[in-house]
DNA sequence: TAGATTGTTAATCGATTAACAATC
DNA sequence: TAGATTGTTAATCGATTAACAATC
C-alpha cells in the first residue's frame, strides 16, 4: 500500500463511480469482481481501477478478485457516504426547488435540512418539508458540513461567504461565478450553461 | 499561431468561462482586457488563457491586451454560441422539469423545444410551452443536435441510444450511468450525487 | 523610446497506462 | 500445480506553467 501520497482529485471522482457499479452488483448478489469488470462498467482502464484503490489500502485477493461487500463498505467509507450528511441549500428557485426534491440525495445519505431565499414569495413555503427562510438569518451556526448555492451569479460570493461563516467547509455552486473563497473550503462547480457550451462545440465537430 | 493540434477537453471547458468574463466586462462596457485580468476572474493563471486562446488564433495586441467585443465574439463562435441549438430533453421528473425552465439555457441561445416522457401522467402536460409527449415515439428524426438525459439510471442507455437513433450527436446525462456508446457521440456526464459525494470526502479532511 | 503584454517554446508537473512480480 | 488477478513500479502521455523573445 501506498503511504500518504496526496490522492489525485480525479481518483475522489472515479470512487463515486466505482461505488455505484458496487452498490448495482451488490443487489444483483454478485460476490466478487474483478478490476476488469469495474472497469467496463465505469468506463475506465482495469489498471486505473487498482491504481485509484491502491491509494486507499489492499482490499482484493490475488488471482480472485474484489469481495463486493467488503469494496463496498470500504469506498463508502472513505467518500464518507456510510455517515448521514446535512446540507445547507440557498436559493429555492426552479434549479433549488428541483435539488431539494432530488430522491438521488436520500440516497446516498445526504439530507437538504436547510433551505434559504431572499425572496418573500418564497420565504415560508414548505419545499420536501422543508421550510424556506429568509436569507437574512445568516450567517447563523448550522450543524452542516455540505452547503449548495443555487443563486443568481451576482449574489453567488456573498452568499457562499455567508455559508462558509456558517460553518459549512464545502460547498457545491451551480451559480457559474467563479468564487474567491480561502484554501480552507472545498468547491465543486457545476454549470449546466457550460456542459451544453461544451457539448455544442463537440457537436459542430462531429456533424462534420 | 498553432496548426491543427488536437484542443484538450479541459481548454474547452474553460473557454465557456472566459465567455462568461468576457460577457460580464463587455456589460460592463470595458474595451480591453489583459489575459492576468481573464486569469483571475476565472481562477486560472494568465499563461493557461494565452495558451488556450493560442489554439485557435491570435486574438490580442501586444503590450495591450484583447479587445473584449472582438474576443467575446470569436470565443462564441468558436463555441458556437452564436447559433440557436435546438435541444430534446427526455424525463419530466423533478431534475428535468427544473431543467426545461432553466433561465440561464435560452441566455446562452440553448432552446428545449422537445420533451418526452414514459409517464402517462405527465404525457400531454405543458412545461415552459413545450408538450411533454411520449417516449414511444422515439427514435423519430429530430432536428436537434443536443439532448438531455434526466431519466432514472436503469433507463439512461436505451434512451440514448434512442436519442442516438433520432439524429442527436451530442448529449448531456444526469442518469449517473455511464453510456456506452459509440464514438460518433458525445457524452458530458454531470452527476449530482457524485459531487456531494467528492465534497464529503473532503470536508471530512477540511474538519480535523 | 520605455513599458507592457502577447504568443510560443521548453520545462515541469501530475495523471494514466502497461507491464510484471507477487501470490491466492 | 496451473491459472488468474492483484498491487506496484516504471514508462508514457498530456496538460500546466514559467520564461522570454517578439512587438505593439
Amino acid at each position: 500500500m501506498e503511504k500518504r501520497t496526496r490522492v489525485p482529485e480525479p481518483t475522489i471522482a472515479r470512487l463515486a463511480t466505482y461505488f455505484r457499479c458496487l452498490a448495482d452488483l451488490s443487489d444483483q448478489g454478485v460476490g466478487v469482481v474483478s478490476s476488469e469488470e469495474i472497469a467496463f462498467r465505469a468506463g475506465v482502464k482495469a489498471s486505473q481501477v487498482r491504481k485509484d484503490l491502491s491509494y486507499f489500502g489492499e482490499f482484493g485477493v490475488q488471482g480472485l478478485g474484489y469481495p463486493v461487500p467488503g469494496l463496498l463498505k470500504r469506498v463508502a467509507s472513505i467518500l464518507q457516504l456510510d455517515q448521514q450528511h446535512r446540507v445547507a441549500l440557498v436559493g429555492a428557485g426552479n434549479l433549488g426547488t428541483a435539488l431539494a426534491g432530488f430522491p438521488g440525495f436520500a440516497r446516498w445519505n445526504f439530507h437538504i435540512l436547510w433551505i434559504f431565499d431572499s425572496s418573500p414569495a418564497r420565504i415560508g413555503q414548505e419545499i420536501n418539508k422543508v421550510k424556506v427562510e429568509p436569507m437574512s438569518v445568516l450567517p447563523r451556526e448550522l450543524p452542516a458540513d455540505l452547503g449548495i448555492l443555487a443563486v443568481p451569479g451576482h449574489a453567488a460570493e456573498d452568499v457562499a461567504k455567508l455559508l462558509v461563516a456558517s460553518g459549512v467547509s464545502a460547498l457545491l455552486n451551480f451559480t457559474g461565478a467563479h468564487l474567491h473563497l480561502g484554501p480552507g473550503v472545498s468547491v465543486r462547480n457545476v454549470d449546466l450553461t457550460h456542459e451544453l457550451a461544451i457539448l455544442a462545440y463537440h457537436a459542430q465537430r462531429l456533424e462534420q
